[in-house]
RNA sequence: GCCCUCAUCGUCUAGUGGUUCAGGACGCCAGAUUCUCAUUCUGGUAACACCGGUUCGAAUCCGGUUGAGGGCACCA
């Protein structure tokens, strides 16, 4: 048995991530193993990914793949896991039932656990009454000290049984790296159950033989865990194993202020990235839930996080996750985003999730971060970038004529102000034909005219409907560039065409 | 019911006995720029849960009350 104390002189902090593949990885996990990462690369050590799979009948497959993903889309790496080489592995829970099965007939043998055969109907049953009395729901702890003869003959008969472990009568103290000194009281627990059978370990069990065969240091989680911390701690006393240092993390609370669960809205780190959020942002945004850097700044990069990061100034409370929180983040590290770098997740994200959409394919890359440039100041999220420049890649606009109004505007006010937009439009070449001449052009033409100068939406509201179709879009004079002089007064026409008809 | 944990603006938080009639950010409201939307800028709104105690002095320390959350599985 190595001697704690050189494991970590050898490695470092060593912190875990210990998710369970029985459902779609969500932001609460996922700023678990934020903290983690942050926690271990800050302080040299390791951060290694674990999957909790030892129930077989919850853990599938595909929601594995979507903690992995989650984890590497948001740019979060384990230094050992599934997909790694390591000597600390396997890393499912699932393929270490022959380790497991060591520790548990030790414990039987040495007789600081048993084998117990009350039926799930009896326990029920104790347990309401226990609840009904006013006692905490304890086990009665009748199999405690059941003669071997009766073990052997119950096991031969293949009756159903499960392991305890014989909790000791008491108080378990730790200290909590976010709480402080965090007490229990073992008779309020009773004898746990720490394995279906020897090679069917539950939670409880698996994680304790894993944090110390893998040499874990730090155990980083929800404060969900806190109330298995004593009975983790209380196998490790059993089998005379080192106790890692424990730090509770808040909890992430949905508006509702109740742990943020599926029904709540999205929960899925996927859906963020489907939502159009950039992985950085949500990085930002889940450190900021339950943490605080020294000073006011607020946008950071993952680099930043590390270094700054402390888990002293983890906050103690729950969170509530509040989505225009994040809208602001994601709108923040947008604005950092050089129009290259917005060209490249903007066309990334429209082959994952458009895959039908030919707009990168049939527009050259100029044309596109020409409108992205126009659009950028106006993008909360990836996504919006589709809804707002459509109008830029169809043929022909769809809207009612309606919108060509500018306040009370009658019809023929409207075609008066088309056609003047028309005329000076003409006059200027293809050559000059640019956003600043443009707005000169038209400029010089309200100066002149007392009717447009008193109002210039009444020509320049229906110019650029007439443009967009939309009632909210850039300036008409970025569009008329951007179009062109031909499409511009096409454009023109054809909203002229829809209001006679 | 029992156990644990927590408690500053609506939300995320700064604040570890005096320089704070509490600072920043999101949101919201108003104004400036503006044909619209957005950006940007300026200003505003709004909090120490309550009651006691300790102290010359308390958001900060202690006790209680209330409230909130989590846990109490042959789930993790």
């Amino acid at each position: 048995m190595d001697d704690p104390k050189i494991s970590q002189s050898l490695f470092g902090p060593r912190v875990r991530l210990a998710p369970s593949p029985t459902g779609w990885f969500h932001v609460g996990n996922a700023r678990t193993g934020l903290f983690n990462y942050l926690f271990a690369r800050k302080n040299g050590g390791k951060f290694i990914l674990r999957i909790e799979d030892t129930d077989k009948e919850r853990s599938e497959k595909k929601y594995e793949k979507n903690i992995l993903d989650g984890l590497k889309w948001l740019g979060i790496e384990w230094d050992e896991g599934p997909e790694t080489q390591g000597s600390f592995g396997p890393y499912h829970q699932s393929e270490r039932t022959e380790i497991y099965k060591k520790y548990l007939e030790q414990l039987l043998k040495e007789g600081k656990a048993y084998y117990c055969f009350c039926t799930p109907e009896e326990l029920e049953a104790q347990k309401a009454d226990m609840i009904a009395r006013g006692l905490p729901p304890k086990y009665s702890e009748k199999c405690r000290d059941l003669p071997e003869s009766v073990i052997k003959k119950n096991l031969a008969e293949k009756k159903p049984a499960v392991i305890r472990i014989k909790m000791p009568n008491k108080v378990i103290k730790f200290t909590d790296l976010i709480r402080g000194e965090v007490e229990f009281d073992l008779n309020l627990i009773g004898d746990t159950v720490i394995a279906k059978s020897l090679i069917e370990p539950l939670y409880n069990f698996a994680v304790v033989i894993d944090d110390y065969l893998m040499k874990i240091t730090h155990v980083i989680r929800g404060e969900d865990h806190i109330s298995n911390t004593p009975k983790q701690i209380t196998i490790q006393e059993l089998l005379g194993l080192p106790m890692p240092n424990y730090a509770h993390l808040p909890m992430i609370l949905g508006p509702d202020r109740s742990k943020l669960s599926s029904r709540h809205g999205a929960v899925s780190l996927i859906d963020y990235q489907k939502k159009g959020y950039l992985p950085e942002a949500l990085v930002n945004f889940l450190a900021f839930l339950g943490w605080h850097p020294i000073g006011d700044r607020e946008i950071y990069s993952m680099e930043e996080l590390i270094e700054l990061f402390d888990l002293g100034r983890v906050q103690k409370g729950g969170a509530v996750f509040n989505i225009k929180r994040l809208d602001w983040f994601n709108a923040q590290h947008l604005k950092s985003l050089n129009t290259d770098q917005l060209f490249d997740k903007i066309g990334e994200y429209i082959k994952n999730f458009y895959p039908d959409s030919k707009i990168i394919e049939d527009n050259s890359p100029e044309y596109i971060k020409k409108i992205i440039e126009l659009e950028a100041p106006r993008l909360t999220k990836l996504s919006e970038f589709i809804d707002f420049s459509d109008f830029f890649f169809k043929e022909n606009l769809v809207y009612s004529k309606e919108l060509l109004k500018w306040k009370s505007m009658a019809d023929k006010e409207i075609i008066v102000s088309l056609n003047d937009c028309l005329n000076i439009l003409k006059d200027i070449s293809e050559k000059d034909f640019n956003r600043i001449n443009i707005q000169i052009k038209f400029y010089n033409f309200i100066t002149e005219s007392d009717n447009y100068q008193k109002d210039k939406g009444k020509l320049l509201w229906p110019m650029r409907v007439a443009l967009s179709g939309k009632k909210a879009s850039p300036s008409p004079f970025e569009i008329a560039e951007i179009l062109g002089k031909k499409k511009t007064i096409l454009r023109i026409e054809q909203a002229l065409n829809q209001i006679k008809t």
